[in-house]
DNA sequence: CGTTATATGGAGAACGTTCTACATTTCATC
DNA sequence: GATGAAATGTAGAACGTTCTCCATATAACG
């Protein structure tokens, strides 16, 4: 019995309440191989099966190659969920906000990488930036018994972590809380990137140069976005240019290209830019094209991310490299060590490296009046 | 005791061996409320707590309420591990192949949207496109306990799925076997979308129209490929344009470009050419403009999926509009649907369409030669 | 061979919940 | 009040694994 339906429009069928599990239950899967089958096929007993799945102590090679070769007959696989019951279910959860932050590919890619050998298992969950969201999520994982987490750029207040690392080994990366003892911070420098931008920027003889930042939202210190500011400030006060005007682009996504664009349609518009985030530099680049304002010779922008989109010859936005991959391998080493008992903190950051493009190059003094 | 360590270069803390568990088990967390604590808490058995909480017949108003009472009282969440070893775990597991496919933010988020006023949690794992890891991530996921799967864009053969599904409800997004029986597909009608590019291109007055395609690793007809190749080839012949051409742009990643700069070189290049997916297509965009290959004037272009960089002024790029979204909830409601007891197959497909921007304009004789 | 120390494998309970069977209570009818 | 049907709440076992304790076997030494 096939169903076949084509949607164009039309309703969507009801979803019903998913309270009522009563009428049908999970399936009976009858035919799979547990510890006990391979017990009984080695001959031994089931604590021995468990001995030999743990590395345990005790274990004399003869009984582990009885178990071993039952185990390869008979493809058992133990259950993560019973093991997480009372030992390790060799699963890191790892929680992201906003899939699309072009950081993340790349820091999958290396948690991946680095558990591809083991037998960890990363299981990713997906959430809003709101606290309660992002709480609740965090709960589900430590109810799955998962043996550890990373959290890529969470937007929760340090003390709240903290609570959650009580009850579970927790790495942050994207988080900026040196001060942390509960988990552990691993970051791209990223006042040491906005630094960078500045430096890159002055070193192609730009002076007249702002910073585009987030709105208020972010307001914690332990933010990416805060650490850029700090390092903007810091990098145009030591090339020796006291002000560091900072615009800010509003959350709220009707009104942020608004913003770019009352800032592209100044009359004191700065020759340079270097802007938070590769999300936004690109989109201000559409806008400046747009409007007719040349890049770089009407306005140099240096991103932060070095995004895939950044890259593409169309874009060719010069951006921070922070290398997601390595932080991303970086976060998974310190998050097994901490499963494995490690309880001091450690707080890692890694230097960025400027990535040039098109959309920075040598100041030229084509003044455009009007 | 805090660590802070600065990583320019350097070498990383070696990863120790993962089977050896001996030396440091999972911490004792001793203050977890479980079932038992809010039974003694309510004054009525474990049975009765976990009747309210399953929402099972037998269970009368008062005894409800002070179930609910203690529950609220003690903050109690069941252990999802525990629940999945008998019951329900109520968890969806999404598989992904390559986070960066632009469809998977929207699918995501539709996942997301339907789920959030559920028990239900959605965990994501992410592999890359070889069976084996496929595999391997499947049967961690049913390892897990999870209630169903949603594959999204799956490259694994038919009956694989087939036999996964005898395990575990599935239901697949980006597949095109109508005929399965064991296990739903949810799709964009890929043959429809392809269509619709090519009649979008001839009432835009363009005749000489070639598609790029993906290379023969995606020889299965189950394949979105494949299925949009159909499609091209039964519209180009409806509109009166017997041969199809179809070039292929391989896998490989270092050739890709290699085969679109040979492309764009073609004396005899065709005036409009219909791509596969975005990803190509914002490539094959770059590059033309590197070359001096006009977009729209001398190759009009439109691409496949709608990604929000083909919304980018920059790239401007027309593309077919899948809905990934709405795919991510119809696959969703279908998963709950068969966690719920469904057996009869389902075979969904959405209609895609045209959203047009600026590398698809009328058609206008301006030959260049040379 | 006897003694001591160490290694090994297994019994039984724990982990946190769901499921089944059924004793008891409640409700409706005469 | 008696009878029968339905509702209710609980006892005990199951789910699949890990952990702890300890009886026994093995190895080393005098």
């Amino acid at each position: 019995m096939v169903v076949l339906r084509v949607i164009g429009d039309g309703p969507q069928p009801q979803l019903r309440d998913f309270m009522s599990v009563e009428d049908k239950q999970k399936p009976q899967r009858n035919d799979r191989v547990t510890i006990r089958t391979v017990a009984s096929h080695a001959g031994v007993s089931v604590a021995a099966v468990s001995k030999v799945m743990r590395n345990a102590y005790g274990v004399s090679e003869a009984l582990r190659a009885k178990v071993t070769d039952a185990i390869e007959t008979l493809g058992y696989r133990p259950s993560r969920a019973a093991r997480g019951l009372r030992g390790r279910s060799f699963t890191i959860g790892v929680l992201l906000i906003d899939i699309r932050n072009p950081f993340l590919p790349e820091v999958i890619a290396g948690v991946n990488g680095v558990l591809a050998p083991s037998h960890y298992q990363a299981m990713i969950g997906v959430s809003d930036a709101r606290v309660q969201l992002e709480t609740s999520l965090i709960e589900s994982m430590i109810d799955y018994k998962m043996d550890g987490l990373i959290l890529v750029a969470p937007r929760l207040p340090s003390d709240i972590i903290a609570k959650f690392a009580v009850q579970i080994p927790i790495v942050t990366v994207g988080y900026h809380d040196a001060g942390a003892t509960a988990f552990d911070t691993v970051n791209a420098d990223d006042q040491r990137g906005a630094e960078i931008a500045v430096e890159a920027l002055l070193a192609c003889g730009y002076r007249d140069i702002e910073m585009l930042s987030l709105g208020e939202r972010e307001g914690h210190a332990v933010s990416v976005v805060r650490q850029r500011e700090i390092g903007f400030r810091r990098a145009m006060q030591r090339g020796g240019l006291g002000a560091a005007p900072i615009g800010k682009i509003p959350i709220a996504s009707p009104r942020r290209e608004d913003a770019m664009r009352k800032f592209l349609a100044r009359k004191d518009r700065p020759r340079a830019v270097f802007c938070w985030s590769d999300l936004d530099a690109i989109t201000l680049l559409s806008l400046a094209m747009e409007m007719g304002v040349r890049v770089p010779e009407d306005l140099a922008v240096v991103g932060y991310d070095n995004s895939s989109t950044a890259a593409l010859g169309l874009v060719n936005l010069a951006s921070i490299d922070q290398s997601g991959r390595e932080l991303g391998q970086i976060a998974t080493r310190a998050l097994i060590s901490r499963i494995e008992g490690r309880t001091a903190s450690e707080h890692i950051l890694q230097v960025p490296s400027l990535v040039s493009r098109n959309s920075l190059t040598r100041f030229k003094d084509t003044k455009h009046d009007g």
